[in-house]
DNA sequence: ATGGGCACCTGGCTGC
DNA sequence: TGCAGCCAGGTGCCCA
C-alpha cells in the first residue's frame, strides 16, 4: 500500500497521540513479518517515552529515550490509534500500549512490513544508509536527478523507483509524476532533456505534496492513523485506469509492464 | 556498477 | 459452488 504520502499521514496522525507518552507495553502477536522480530524487543522498549515521531523514506521513526522503534508499512501494512480495550482483529501483529490508555496497532495481512529496534543513530542502519535524498527535500532538484540519469539505461520509471535514487515514490506516484511530467515511463533515463528533469523534479514533488494534502491515496485497504482513508485516488490521472479517457485529451489511458509492476500513461500526453 | 528477476505473504477477483 | 490463476501502495538479495 503505502508511498511516502500514506506513510508520512500516518506519521502525523499517530504524532499527537505518541509523542510525549510512555509506551507501557509491546504486545506481539506475530514475529514473523519480512523479517523476524527481534524476541527480546518487547523488554526493550517497555518504559520508554516516545520522544519524536519522524519519517524516512518510507520507514516510520519512533524515537524513544534510548532507542529507535523503525517501523515499515510494506504493501499492506497500517497503524491506527486505538482504545487499548478493543478486540483485535485478523493480522493485528502488535499493539504498542500507550499510557494514554490508547494502543498503537499495526495491522498488516500481507505481512510484508517490519519492525526493528535501533540503538545509536538510525540513519547508521543497513536498512537506512543508502537510501537517496528526500524526495521533498531540496537536495532532490533538477541538478541531482540530471546528474543521476545521465549513465543510466535504465527505464525512468524504474529509476524513480529505485530507493538508491530516490526514494519515497511507488508504483503509484511513478506513473502519475511520470504523467504530469509528459514523460513517457519507458524512456531511458540518459535520454532525458534537461527540460524534461526538470519538470520531473517539480511533477515528484507536487503529487507526493498534493497526495500528502488529501490524506493519501486509498486503492485498497489503506487506512490513516485515524481509520480515514486517503482521497487521493479521485486525483489519479492514469494508474489503474487502462482503457478509460485521459483527463487531459480524452485517449484511452494504456497499461504495461515494467519490472513485473504495472504501470499506466497516456500515449497523446506523454512523449 | 548496473540491471533483471525472484522471493517473501495473504486476500480478492476472474473465468472456467 | 469450487478452484486455479492472476493481481495487488515494497524492497532486499542473488545472479549475470
Amino acid at each position: 500500500m503505502p508511498e511516502l504520502p500514506e506513510v508520512e499521514t500516518t506519521r502525523r496522525g499517530i504524532e499527537p497521540h505518541t509523542v510525549g507518552r510512555r509506551v507501557v507495553e509491546l504486545r506481539l502477536y506475530e514475529k514473523r513479518l519480512r523479517w523476524k522480530i527481534q524476541a527480546d524487543l518487547p523488554d526493550l522498549v517497555a518504559g520508554q517515552v516516545i520522544k519524536h515521531a519522524t519519517r524516512r523514506a518510507k520507514y516510520l521513526l519512533l524515537e524513544l529515550e534510548s532507542g529507535t522503534l523503525m517501523l515499515h508499512l510494506g504493501m499492506s501494512g497500517s497503524l491506527r490509534v486505538l482504545p487499548a480495550d478493543l478486540p483485535r482483529l485478523p493480522h493485528d501483529h502488535l499493539d504498542l500500549i500507550l499510557s494514554s490508555g490508547n494502543t498503537l496497532r499495526f495491522n498488516d495481512p500481507r505481512r510484508f512490513g517490519s519492525l526493528h529496534y535501533v540503538t545509536g543513530d538510525p540513519n547508521e542502519h543497513p536498512l537506512l544508509v543508502k537510501l537517496a535524498p528526500e524526495p521533498l527535500g531540496a537536495a532532490f532538484d533538477a541538478d541531482y536527478l540530471w546528474r543521476v540519469t545521465r549513465r543510466r539505461k535504465v527505464a525512468i520509471k524504474q529509476l524513480l523507483m529505485n530507493s538508491q535514487l530516490v526514494v519515497g515514490v511507488g508504483n503509484i506516484y511513478a506513473s502519475e509524476a511520470l504523467f504530469k511530467a509528459k514523460v513517457r515511463p519507458k524512456r531511458a533515463a540518459h535520454s532525458l532533456t534537461r527540460k524534461e528533469v526538470t519538470r520531473l523534479v517539480k511533477a515528484v514533488k507536487s503529487v507526493l505534496s498534493m497526495a500528502i494534502k488529501v490524506g493519501g491515496t486509498t486503492l485498497r485497504d489503506y487506512v490513516g492513523a485515524d481509520g480515514q482513508p486517503g482521497y487521493f485516488r479521485q486525483k489519479l490521472f492514469v494508474y489503474e485506469r487502462n482503457g478509460q479517457p485521459c483527463r487531459n485529451c480524452a485517449t484511452p489511458v494504456r497499461q504495461l509492464t515494467q519490472g513485473q509492476r504495472s504501470t499506466y500513461f497516456c500515449p497523446t500526453c506523454q512523449k
